[in-house]
DNA sequence: ATAGCGCCCTGGTGGC
DNA sequence: TGCCACCAGGGCGCTA
């Protein structure tokens, strides 16, 4: 599931491989993926514009985009939500497409942006931006944990006086952007913190050291290029090389003290932890 | 206000 | 061996 150093990963790969390309046609595959945007005006926003830059909120992918005539402002921004299964690929334009594309921006120089989808959860976009503005969850989204500035001090103002417990509060991408189940399991064990906490009941200390695991563990996932737990690859194909010491590995034994993780189900989401070194 | 659920979707798995 | 029910999960929208 590509969480924030996932999608940082793929940003990365996209200024590479796409930054000042102009995007020479559009093959919409699967509509679905456009989440009920008109394809006449999907295609209409895109082809002929010059990808910019590629930038990143928590786990939005947004793509300012831009014409000839105005090489400053973005006429629109592709906004890209990956959701559980979505794919970027940079391929050879003339490479066949895999069983789960849903759609392709072919670019200036041969090769082709790819999106594909198994379960076709993700989202592809072209957006003014108005329209980008006006997306809930982008314009209340927290800070972007990876941001200098943030720390302690930022996660203890949203945690105060939250019941929640700590774990589905991670998740929630108004209290900090980005953090998924993945490294919010593993930032918790980094920390020593119990998922089952109340928020609003860690003591400052404790929120220090969470936030600081946070960043050590989205860092260090940054840097090996993301986890892939299931078919994570960034746009070269290439699979993530972070591995994860709680995620996914209930029943196995704790590797700082041996004993076995425990598995629950936490708001929805499947939990692994260590009774022993998370209290 | 806020928490908890169903929804979207399909490959993998466990049970019979 | 084959079939089928069931599970996983981000974020949104609905309900209580």
């Amino acid at each position: 599931m590509p969480e924030l150093p996932e999608v940082e990963t793929l940003r990365r790969g996209l200024e590479r491989g796409a930054r000042g390309r102009r995007i020479t046609d559009v093959v919409i595959a699967n509509p679905k993926s456009l989440k009920g945007q008109n394809e006449d005006v999907f295609r209409e926003r895109i082809v002929g514009r010059t990808i910019q830059s590629v930038t990143r909120r928590g786990k939005y992918l947004l793509i300012p985009l831009t014409t000839p005539l105005l090489a400053d402002t973005p006429s629109a921004f592709l906004c890209i939500h990956l959701k559980m299964r979505g794919q970027l690929l940079l391929e050879d334009a003339a490479a066949p497409v895999g069983k789960y594309h849903c759609l392709s921006l072919a670019l200036e120089g041969g090769r082709a942006l790819r999106f594909h989808d198994m379960w076709t959860w993700g989202e592809i976009r072209a957006l003014t931006a108005e329209e980008l503005a006006a997306i809930e969850g982008l314009a209340a989204m927290g800070a972007e944990p990876l941001d200098p500035d943030w720390g302690g001090g930022s996660l203890a103002e949203m945690l105060a006086a939250r019941r929640t417990p700590i774990k589905p509060t991670l998740l929630d991408q108004r209290v900090v952007a980005g953090v998924g189940n993945i490294y919010a399991d593993e930032s918790l064990f980094r920390a020593g913190i119990h998922p089952e906490r109340a928020a609003g009941t860690l003591a400052r200390s404790e929120v220090d050291r969470l936030a600081e695991a946070i960043r050590t563990v989205l860092r260090e996932a940054v840097e090996g290029g993301g986890t892939t737990s299931e078919d994570y690859v960034d746009t070269e194909g290439v699979p993530g090389r972070y591995t994860p010491r709680v995620y996914d590995r209930g029943g196995k034994p704790c590797p700082a003290c041996g004993t076995l993780l425990t598995r629950i189900r936490l708001g929805g989401r499947g939990t692994v932890f260590c009774t022993q070194c998370q209290s």
